[in-house]
DNA sequence: GTCTATAGGCCGATAGAC
DNA sequence: GTCTATCGGCCTATAGAC
């Protein structure tokens, strides 16, 4: 890889890809195309990344970093959950997981760089949920974090992807019970939680 | 599209075209590959279907219908949750989802159908869930059916999507978690449920 | 660092013989 | 229905001038 990490054409190539990612799907992002967006010649888009999977790999670098940022904002907010749910199920968000995980089917080196990007996504996600429930006297060995966790994003993330094809069945419905569970967790606004359950009878 | 829809030739062709999206995902599906893997002349799939969306098409009908008949098995077993959801998380079922969703990006036909595809299992799954939850005795406003497909559907794709990336964090708390909720719900084997929250306190 | 030029490959699709 | 032959396109990547 060439030229300052910094460099303003590098960066405006990135921002480049990451539209046509969008807009058209991984298949679509090729230094051409790049190149006809970004107002330059294919060529250079070779002399910043010396090939495709160095350009792929970069660009899930800084939308991994842009994420964990945003990740790290929403912590510090007074019902990270709810933060984190808006997060996750904001389409325009810098998630693009859908392109990245189709694309690194057979790229050794982003199928890593995504897993461990992955993970610790996750962990911060089931450790906000661990903290909150801790703190509202609601941690219980029967809701572990990390279950919670994925149950939030898996249905975050299937409704993003049924939304884009077109298909919203049930998703008033989901959206209203997870609301429903973040409220009594986290409080209506930041209102004491109420109980979710009861362990006897 | 010529020839028989029963013919021989067709089938090899949609079983290759399928192989190799599972194996390399759908950017590698070409109708030279196809013909490679099937031992064929590429211009023979050209004769098939007269074009390569026609071909995502109809393989995605012929994944839909497998879906369809393995959906309806589950229905008939004695816990048709634990059968649904043994179903959705099997990673070698005919679900495919991700390489279709991702090709479906700008393919407009191809994008109705799967959002059709989609809706259709998920109202199947959600029908399920309140068929068993009213025989329970454990139907409430609360507890909308849609909303719990949702939540295990996408808990079970986003394990199977993670899993083939090589990661895990969580999927043992997940699965345990879930899989006690499916035990509560429709019993441990075919025994009685038992009740699943209280409420009034 | 950006340009021109170009090699070399895989692709979808069609024409026409048999 | 299957074959041979082939067109035109877009792709990644490199060489070498400036």
């Amino acid at each position: 890889m060439n030229g300052d990490k910094n460099n303003a054409t590098r960066a405006a190539i990135l921002e480049a890809a990451e539209q046509i990612m969008r807009e058209e799907g991984y298949a679509a992002v090729s230094s051409r195309k790049i190149a006809a967006k970004a107002g330059l010649k294919s060529q250079l888009v070779h002399y910043y990344f010396r090939s495709m999977d160095e350009l792929f790999l970069a660009l899930f670098q800084r939308v991994d970093e842009q994420r964990f940022q945003l990740l790290t904002q929403a912590l510090a907010s007074k019902r990270p959950l709810h933060a984190l749910w808006k997060m996750s199920t904001d389409t325009n968000g810098p998630w693009l997981n859908k392109e990245f995980i189709a694309l690194a089917t057979h790229r050794e080196q982003l199928r890593e760089e995504i897993a461990r990007g992955t993970e610790r996504t996750r962990r911060i996600y089931a450790a906000v949920l661990a903290r909150v429930l801790e703190e509202r006297g609601l941690a219980h060995e029967a809701w572990p974090p990390a279950a919670l966790a994925i149950l939030l994003d898996g249905a975050a993330r299937l409704m993003n992807s049924e939304a884009a094809l077109g298909s919203s069945t049930g998703h008033q419905e989901a959206k209203n019970f997870i609301m429903h569970f973040l409220d009594q967790i986290e409080g209506q606004t930041a209102g004491p939680a109420v109980a979710l359950y009861n362990s006897g009878t």
